[in-house]
DNA sequence: TGACAATGACTGACCGGTCAGTCATGTAAA
DNA sequence: TTTACATGACTGACCGGTCAGTCATTGTCA
């Protein structure tokens, strides 16, 4: 091969160990004294620096090396905090899904429209993972879900199942309602989805050749759905 | 981690270097004499074992002395029909791709209805690719595209810019008819394969949670487009 | 046809680089 | 001082890639 994978040691350490042992406690938020503080300081900038890297380069390709130069830390402590490359890589995953769960369990979906809630949902979709680093975290189970089906069944149960049965449960009121007319759809949320992760997947592979708008995309979807909105 | 990853040596050896040297040309069909045809015999088991280990474990977590192993054949061997391990990898996902590349100039798609074009590739994306050990080279390519552009830029050119040219063809054609009421839908085709792309995904991550019925999901997802059929 | 030589596919022990994980030593907070 | 944390040199297993040697096959000549 030729021109492929990123190199090592690329992209930016974060903190090239910047501000170091001595310093003072400073004015009020940044640096932050007490060991307890700067531990957890320290997990953080490692689950960062890991998830980059995981991201970037799959488990087995990522190089703890790497994670503790980009973390601004030496290799030893990250086994202060992690029991070794397979937990911290598990314990990563479901970090970075939490606040995708919790999303999962906010909004009790009344009010409106169906079609509203929905709009909502992908709205919030779009902001927080087709244009985040979280949409490389799906990715990235896609990729390695097979070789840790501890993770797989992790997302499966705290993600997808989630996910659709909230979907599933907002189709049946757009059928309800009326706003939906074909009504087998509720037996596939996936279908409602799909897009949605296509949108994901084709960011990170073929962007670059030909840019996807994903919220055009989730609009013509939503209309295949609901049928075309009279208001432009 | 406990109980992940298949384990090395798995899986049916092929060929445990069974009929060794002096063993006679048999009857007709298989054993095959002749140094280029055997050559090309190993070529074929080096390319499947490979294939195989490389879905099972990614890139980079494949070793070569499986892939041997499994093969039936010397590490050494490989070494006489690929560069090295990555342009073994590219070239396999280039092979494995051809045949699902010749499909998608076959069948310009006239004579009946626009739905039944449709149906007939959604029934062949499901008998040769979501049932197939094609499905999980998709996979693998969402795994491994971002660490192997060529094989990202390959998979775009040859699979997916045609596949959807020729969707939006269909859609086009959908609407002129009448066929389909929705006509901003060529503007994204991607909207019409998504479902069939989770069936993939589904199946390889999360199908022993909860099985997909691929093909009721895709007649669902028809339906939504060109509308109920009428005759059941 | 039989004997011998040339060929090159195949082998697998080996080498060298890499990297997960360890631990003796250093440092500063308590 | 004591204690808890942090460091990074070090170890050893592992794996991609090599190559000298083997031997079935093919070609050649008598």
């Amino acid at each position: 091969m030729s021109g492929s994978s990123p190199k090592p040691g690329e992209g930016v350490p974060s903190k090239p160990a910047s501000r170091r042992r001595g310093a003072v406690p400073a004015a009020s938020s940044e640096p932050l004294s007490g060991r307890a503080a700067r531990a957890a300081e320290r997990r953080q900038a490692i689950i960062e620096a890991a998830l980059e890297e995981f991201i970037a380069r799959g488990f087995t390709a990522t190089r703890l090396d790497d994670v503790a130069k980009r973390a601004g830390v030496a290799k030893g402590t990250i086994y202060l905090h992690f029991k070794d490359k397979e937990s911290m890589f598990e314990e990563l995953i479901r970090t970075a899904l939490v606040p995708l769960i919790g999303r999962l369990h906010t909004p009790p979906p009344i009010g409106g429209s169906v079609r509203d809630a929905v709009e909502g949902f992908a709205r919030t979709f779009i902001q927080e993972v087709a244009s985040t680093r979280r949409g490389d975290i799906v990715r990235l189970i896609v990729a390695e879900g097979p070789r840790f089906p501890a993770i797989a069944d992790f997302y499966y149960r705290e993600v997808v199942s989630r996910g659709l049965a909230a979907m599933r449960a907002l189709i049946e009121l757009g059928v309800a309602r009326g706003e939906i007319a074909q009504k087998e759809l509720a037996r596939f949320p996936q279908i409602l989805v799909a897009p949605a992760l296509i949108a994901v997947i084709w960011q990170s592979l073929f962007s670059r050749h030909a840019p996807l708008d994903a919220t055009e995309m989730l609009r013509v979807h939503l209309d295949l759905i609901f049928g075309e909105r009279r208001t432009s």
